[in-house]
DNA sequence: TGCCATTAGTTTAGGATCTAAACAATAGGC
DNA sequence: GCCTATTGTTTAGATCCTAAACTAATGGCA
């Protein structure tokens, strides 16, 4: 049987290329710096780390690794980087002196916060192109496809 | 005003996340390797090169950087490795001497079907867990994103 | 108490990916 | 024929990651 005569599978076909593409637009933008508040440039890699920290967070390089799904060598890397820049801060830990614990420098915040707010704002000009019941269908989706992903 | 107080900024705030956390998934997804057909392990630039010159194609190396948004550079590169696996062939252009064309070998062709049907199985099984009326809103969702991402 | 396996984090070498800039060669209008 | 634009390549360097070897501290247990 031909694959591409069925309609359902044609119509699989159309989603699962405009999936392709949103991949493809987000390797795009996953891929070049942005500014977020003053804090200069900022790679994509460093953004995530600093909303994996979160803006009152304390949390431990391996958690950060475990969260970021790297590993820890790759933590180091960063959060040096990080340091350097005086956007987040390793204090010890007060029972554990192999540990250390990462939070965000007043600088890191402001850029956490920048950062939000274009997610927020991204956020919203998409809700704004959906009537109320299509965002939820939509925030369905999203959890299901972050279910099989985590898999 | 404070932001969290509001319900709707909260319905956005919580579904910024979830994407937020779709968008770390991919790019883990997007750093390993993986295996289609029996080309051995592709890398996630390569898989997405023979995706872009597509099943039939024949595509010039600058139309192809313009696909995949990368520099003309980049293309040589990822091409040059895959003409070294012997997936994509170039070919000289019958009347600009300059240019050369880029398509895939029959191993190349094996790696595109292997590609496509995972990303279909991935898709389907997206699809078995939503009504036809909402895969048709998600699908709706993922256009308007693609637009917004596209500027 | 002292041993030792486990855990936290770092270091290092190397691979993948990309860009920017300089470059060579051809194309095509005037 | 000249000159500018275009095609593709090369190279150096940045980013981001992993694997593996390493140091140091923890904590169970004999």
């Amino acid at each position: 049987m031909n694959n591409e005569s069925n309609p359902t599978n044609q119509e699989a076909n159309r989603g699962s290329k405009n999936l392709g593409r949103l991949i493809l637009q987000l390797r795009r933008l996953e891929r070049q710096p942005h500014t977020f508040g003053h804090a200069g440039k900022l790679t994509p890699s460093e953004i995530h780390t600093i909303d994996a920290i979160g803006y009152d967070g304390a949390i431990l390089m391996s958690e950060l690794a475990a969260r970021l799904g790297v590993t820890k060598g790759a933590i180091t890397q960063v959060v040096d980087r990080l340091e350097a820049k005086s956007l987040v801060i390793r204090s010890p830990h007060p029972h554990d002196s192999r540990s250390s614990i990462v939070s965000l420098s007043e600088d890191g915040k402001e850029a956490y916060r920048a950062h939000e707010a274009v997610h927020l704002e991204f956020y919203n000009q998409l809700r704004s192109q959906l009537s109320e019941q299509e965002i939820k269908i939509f925030e369905k989706s999203i959890e299901i496809l972050n279910n099989m992903l985590s898999k």
